[in-house]
DNA sequence: ACCTGAACACCGTTCAAGT
DNA sequence: ACCTGAACACCGTTCAAGT
């Protein structure tokens, strides 16, 4: 904010009109081009700050990703942190769809790393450890990280909503159709109106109740024990903060 | 196989290079010249037979995941079958990784909506209907696409397995750093070496005893209802079947 | 109706040349 | 050291012209 001159071209300037880019036009328009054009430089100036445009996507997802998860780090509940990370997570990618696509093609980018550490810091805080804490790890990020594609292509593809109501009117209707079973029907009616907020956070819960159940491998009672290893949760939160700026040139 | 003449274009012969190409070069060599060039064509001449590059990855897509589906209708017990299901899927995409990408880009496209067919029925038949089953049918579906695109990526990533582990020495190293706590390096280790297909397995069972269990929302014992409904799922598991040449140029 | 292939309007990335 | 912008080696898609 305080420096305003065209003083110099940087990782950070970059990153941000990335992310402008972005928001303001969608996924296509991000170009290399359009990139230099708003920072009114030269095409190859980009690359001394930036190995190439994935890694530009992932800085520009980390830079959307971080705050959120820096965001969470007050609360001292174990399931209550847990809803409000992943709900965090499903908001930010809701108000930037490109993000939805950007986390799943790898699992290797900073954001992807810092929602595991932030999710597994919860998950421990909860009770799990070993074998039971990587299998539910991987199980919260793959569902969140699945819904976030999913919610984020359906928001992508109707900006006005229209083509939305398209595609779950046609499922719907091909589900229905296969069974004329009055639950089946009622479930695919249900398909067309429901919320997608509401159906991600029921999508949570559904996970949370199965790592408590004992089918899923722990122990007993998962809340109770969690009372002395709650600490570690909100310093785990504040890990991934500031990492826009962590990761420059390696890839 | 009978006519190996030159003799016309087709969207079957199309596809079928496209999938020749995808699994052999990967993604990155999917380009309409690599496809008229195997089909020693022009290069308009595929848009008689597909809208475009989406259209034909789509089509691609589901000529993967349709076999996968139709191949899991004998079983008659739901949770049986949404492992063999879930597992096949993933088993699909181990072998073909563009399958993971794909399946995230449009949740419109036919191998989406045939899976969430097949996962619909396999969850009523376990007794589910309602919100209940669109929740936990939107939660099976994210889970698996997007464990799906993690391991595609992965796998796509390392070809060698050696970028993969480095990967997952950066995980467990950053993950470990963030606690001194012995369990939470004890998951940092095991998360190195991971089976991946055991643990989108242990995740499926998770999500499976999260719908089981009451604070899911779902009545009492799920099994015993499942009785006379099971019927619809073999049904089900058959329409998705032969669906690589619906959907032509409609989009 | 189906196919051809040149043409169009773009891409990401590199690199000699400047400051 | 950082930046420029022309050049390179590509793309997906279209469309007049052929059969």
């Amino acid at each position: 904010m305080t420096p305003r001159r065209s003083d110099a071209l940087s990782r950070e300037r970059i990153v941000e009109a990335t992310i402008q880019i972005l928001d303001s036009e969608g996924e296509s328009a991000l170009t290399v081009r359009a990139v230099t054009a708003r920072l009114s430089t030269g095409r190859g100036a980009i690359y001394h700050h930036v190995t190439n445009k994935d890694d530009l996507l992932a800085a520009a997802a980390d830079g959307v990703i971080g705050p959120v998860l820096a965001g969470t780090a007050g609360d001292d509940d174990p399931r209550r942190a847990i809803r409000a990370l992943t709900l965090g997570i499903f908001e930010a990618i809701d108000g930037h769809p490109w993000v939805g696509a950007q986390l799943n093609r790898d699992p290797m980018q900073i954001a992807v790393l810092d929602i595991w550490k932030n999710l597994g810091g919860r998950l421990h805080a909860l009770g799990l450890s070993g074998k039971a804490l990587t299998d539910a790890g991987a199980a919260l990020v793959n569902y969140v990280l699945g819904a976030a594609a999913q919610h984020a292509a359906g928001a992508r593809r109707a900006a006005d909503d229209a083509a939305r109501q398209d595609y779950l009117d046609r499922l719907a209707h091909e589900w229905a159709q296969q069974d004329a079973d009055p639950l089946v029907q009622e479930s695919a009616s249900l398909l067309r109106d429901h919320d997608d907020r509401a159906q991600f956070l029921a999508g949570v819960d559904i996970f949370l109740a199965g790592i408590a159940s004992d089918s899923a491998g722990i122990a007993s009672d998962s809340a109770g024990i969690a009372s002395d290893s709650a600490g570690i949760a909100s310093k785990s939160a504040g890990i991934g903060s500031k990492s826009a700026g962590i990761g420059s040139k390696s890839g």
